[in-house]
DNA sequence: CCTACCGATCGGTAGG
DNA sequence: CCTACCGATCGGTAGG
């Protein structure tokens, strides 16, 4: 077989051996699928083509892939909130590009989102906690969005900038639960449903 | 101590002995709290103050207390279609129903909708298809219950049936995330308050 | 990255 | 519902 002999280190179909980086995205994979508590070792080492054991060579144990995926698929939606914030324009388009961004970080990155959303609970505490006020802290991005609306007069009078935010949000997390590549809708197409129906929502001017 | 001596069975501090009822609710918080695969039969044996191998006396086994509690979740969300289509009225008292007696499902038993929500994935597969044609099913409502307004001009014509019961169920489904029972809003206030903006989404007459 | 393990815990059973 | 277990699997380690 191999040119390398009998104790060859196992390796994907090029040759090249495993990275971290090759760890971290296989645990994304099947955390996302199966949870964290449903993945062993050993079945992550056989996604990888190597024992469950071999895996710690490449990272000091379970909980820590956890943190890793939860960290990366934290860090894409920070990445999303720093860019709308910082391109300007009316509330309205920030809370246009805050959608676009969103809904193009779950297309393109729904493992490390799906553990996100699904698993942060079994994360050790110290790392939950930061979790959580990430979350708020995004809450509060869509929050003064619609606040700076409000004081624009883009955005209806009367609307609860609070409970809205939180409804904004539901509509682009749960996008997780339908989604599926194959369904013919790339992000943009999405996010611009989804802004039709958030724009009534909120009575956003022009909307109807 | 006791008075039935020292092999008496344990039991809740007023003396009775367990239920498979209890089994079941106590089944359903843990799985709530953390997860499926992160609660054991021994976990669920101290939270009844009994060993986890004394379950399996009201009990198959672990699988069966996750079919169970996902059964009783689904169950209180077809009793709410059931009654709210069987109500009569214009589609939108019919929405509001719908949306009032979702709510309603999961302030009342978070436990089971929370289980039935995330859990759902680790069900044998005969009882995870049923609860995907379940849910099939409980769109299909929401889908035509808009299809009705449209035909009765009570819901703005562009409405799209399909994508807007999904954006209706991910504003509902996501109270589990957020939803705290001390947060001193009742079922009710709730569900007015998605309505309200559930209504300008879909641009129900007079909601703005 | 593999070999060869470790102690702990898992779901579950027999018998009372 | 408890006692006393069972085989299987878990996360992880030492050493190469």
């Amino acid at each position: 077989m191999g040119s390398t002999g009998i104790h060859a280190p196992a390796a994907d179909a090029a040759g090249a051996p495993r990275t971290r980086e090759d760890v971290v995205l296989a645990a994304g994979r099947l955390f996302a699928q199966r949870g964290y508590h449903g993945t062993s070792m050993r079945d992550l080492g056989e996604e990888l083509g190597m024992l469950g054991s071999s895996i710690y060579s490449h990272v000091a144990g379970k909980n820590e892939l956890l943190v890793e995926v939860i960290r990366r698929g934290a860090e894409f939606f920070n990445e999303v909130v720093a860019t709308a914030s910082a391109a300007g324009g009316t509330a309205i388009d920030e809370l246009e590009r805050l959608i676009r961004g969103h809904v193009r970080v779950v297309v393109g990155h729904i493992d490390e989102v799906r553990t996100f959303l699904f698993e942060s609970r079994f994360l050790p505490e110290y790392d939950r906690l930061k979790i959580v006020e990430m979350r708020d802290d995004y809450e509060a991005a869509y929050r003064s969005a619609i606040e700076r609306g409000l004081g624009e007069g883009s955005i209806a009078a009367g609307v609860d900038p609070g409970i809205t935010a939180i409804f904004v949000l539901s509509v682009l997390n749960a996008l997780i639960r339908w989604y599926r590549p194959d369904g013919g809708r790339d992000a943009d197409d999405i996010a611009a449903e989804m802004w039709a129906f958030v724009a009534n929502g909120i009575g956003a001017e022009g909307s109807r």
